[in-house]
DNA sequence: AGTTCCATGGGTAAATATACCTAGGGCAGA
DNA sequence: TCTGCCCTAGGTATATTTACCCATGGAACT
C-alpha cells in the first residue's frame, strides 16, 4: 500500500567486464536499485542513451573511445536528469576537478568499499555530492575549504563509537539506557546518533536503522 | 558489541512430528529463538527436563501418557521459571479454564497462523499471557470481562487502517507526514500507531518496525 | 435495539529525539 | 608545535513520540 516508488534505475559505463559484475551483483542485494544495463566504452553509451535513460550513470572515467570526462560533458549536455557517478583508479587532483567541472555529482575510487558505493548513490539519489573518502586525504586542504560549511561533508565514515551506538539504536534503545550501558552521559549518545545521522543523510533513527540493517552496517542477532 | 543477548530456548512437546517441524522451522526463521529439543510424550517431557531446562516450553494439550493439562501442573511445579504455551486443537472452554489454572502462560490453536506463534511466543517472553483469537469469540463473555481492565489484551489482529499505518510507520515517516499522505489528522495517525505499540507489545517505533519487517508484517520494497 | 469494533480526532502531559550551539582533553600525524 | 579528529558533555530550543483521557458516527453482528 504505501511503497510503490519506483526503483532508481542505474546504467553501467566501464570497459572491465568484472566490475560491472560486482557493481551490479553488489546493487542487486538492494531491492530500491535496478541496473538497466551495461556498456563498455563511450560509444556504445551515448548509443544506450537513445533508447533508455537511467537516473544515475555509473561512469568509469578512463573508458575507451570517450574519456570519462568527454562523457560526462556530453551526457549532462543531452540528459540533464541523469546522475553521474564517476568510478577511478586515478588519485589525481586533476581528473576530479575536470570531472566536477564537467558535471559529474560523485567521484569514488575502485579502491573503495561497498559500503562506500552504496553511500555514495544515497547521496546522489538525495540530491547531494559524493567524493571519496581515499581522495579527502590528499584533497584536504582545497576540497575541506571548499566543503566546510557544507555541514553534510561526503568523506565520513563512520568512528567506533558510532559504529556501537548504531548498534544500540538499531535495537530500539532509547539514549538513557544506551547511555547507562555504556557507561557515559546520554548527551554524549545523543552526539553519537546525530552524527550518525548526518553522515548516513537520515532523518530519523526508523530510517537510519532500515538503512543500516539492509547495508549491512550491523549483525542482526536479536529480536 | 551490542548483541550478546541469549538466545530464548524453546522446548516443544507434541506428539504428532510434523507439527513438531512446522514449529521448529517456523521458529528458526528468528535468530532469537532457538528449539532446543523436541518430545514426543509426557514422560520424554519429563525425562527431557532432568537433563536440560528450556525457557518456553510450547506443549499440545492432548499429549500421550500425560495430558497436556497434567503436564502443566507438574512441569510449574517442579521448574516454576519454565513458561509454557499450551497448543491445542480443543476450542472448548474447559480445557482453557483448566489449562491456565493449572498454570499455562499461553494459549494457542492450532489454526492460528504462523504470526500468532511468533506473537505469542513474544508475549510470554515479555512475561505476559496469550489467548488465542479463535477462542476470544467463544469465550467473548467471560474472558473479555475479565481482560477488560488489562490494556494489553492479547487477542488483537491488524485492521486495514494499522496495517496501512505501519506500512508508513516502517518507511520512517513522522504522523504529520503520514496524516498528509492518508488525508488524516495527526491525531488520528498517533491512534493507530499507538495501537500498533500496544498490540505487539513494543515500546518505540523503532522495535515495532524491527518485528514487523522480521515477521513478515510488512513488505519491503524502498531502500 | 443493543453491543462491539473500527475509524475518526480533540485535550493534556511527559518523555524522547533532533538541531543547533559551545568546549576541553587525548591522540596522531605534518 | 600545530592541526585535525574523536570522545566527552553541557546549554537551549523545537519537533516528535508516547501515554493517558475523552467522544462521535458507521458498520456488522445478535
Amino acid at each position: 500500500m504505501a511503497r510503490v516508488k519506483p526503483q532508481y534505475r542505474i546504467l553501467l559505463a566501464d570497459d572491465h567486464a568484472l566490475i560491472r559484475h560486482g557493481i551490479r551483483n553488489l546493487i542487486s542485494n538492494n531491492p530500491a536499485l535496478e541496473v538497466i544495463g551495461e556498456v563498455g566504452d563511450g560509444e556504445e553509451l551515448l548509443e544506450y542513451l537513445k533508447v533508455k535513460v537511467p537516473d544515475l550513470l555509473i561512469l568509469d572515467i578512463s573508458m575507451p573511445k570517450l574519456t570519462g570526462i568527454e562523457a560526462v560533458s556530453k551526457v549532462k549536455k543531452l540528459y540533464p536528469d541523469i546522475k553521474i557517478l564517476m568510478l577511478t583508479m586515478h588519485k589525481n587532483k586533476q581528473y576530479f576537478y575536470h570531472a566536477m567541472s564537467a558535471g559529474a555529482d560523485g567521484y569514488l575510487m575502485k579502491e573503495d568499499s561497498d559500503e562506500e558505493l552504496l553511500l555514495a548513490i544515497k547521496r546522489i539519489q538525495n540530491g547531494k555530492s559524493y567524493l571519496s573518502p581515499y581522495l579527502s586525504q590528499d584533497f584536504a586542504d582545497d576540497v575541506i575549504s571548499a566543503y566546510r560549511n557544507n555541514r553534510s561533508s561526503p568523506f565520513e565514515t563512520l568512528t567506533k563509537r558510532e559504529r556501537e551506538v548504531l548498534n544500540l539504536v538499531v535495537d530500539g534503545h532509547t539514549s538513557k539506557v544506551m547511555a547507562e550501558m555504556l557507561h557515559l552521559s546520554p548527551r554524549t549518545i545523543d552526539h553519537h546518533r546525530a552524527n550518525l545521522l548526518r553522515k548516513f543523510d537520515m532523518k530519523n533513527s526508523v530510517d537510519l536503522v532500515n538503512f543500516a540493517v539492509r547495508n549491512g552496517f550491523v549483525t542482526q542477532t536479536e529480536q
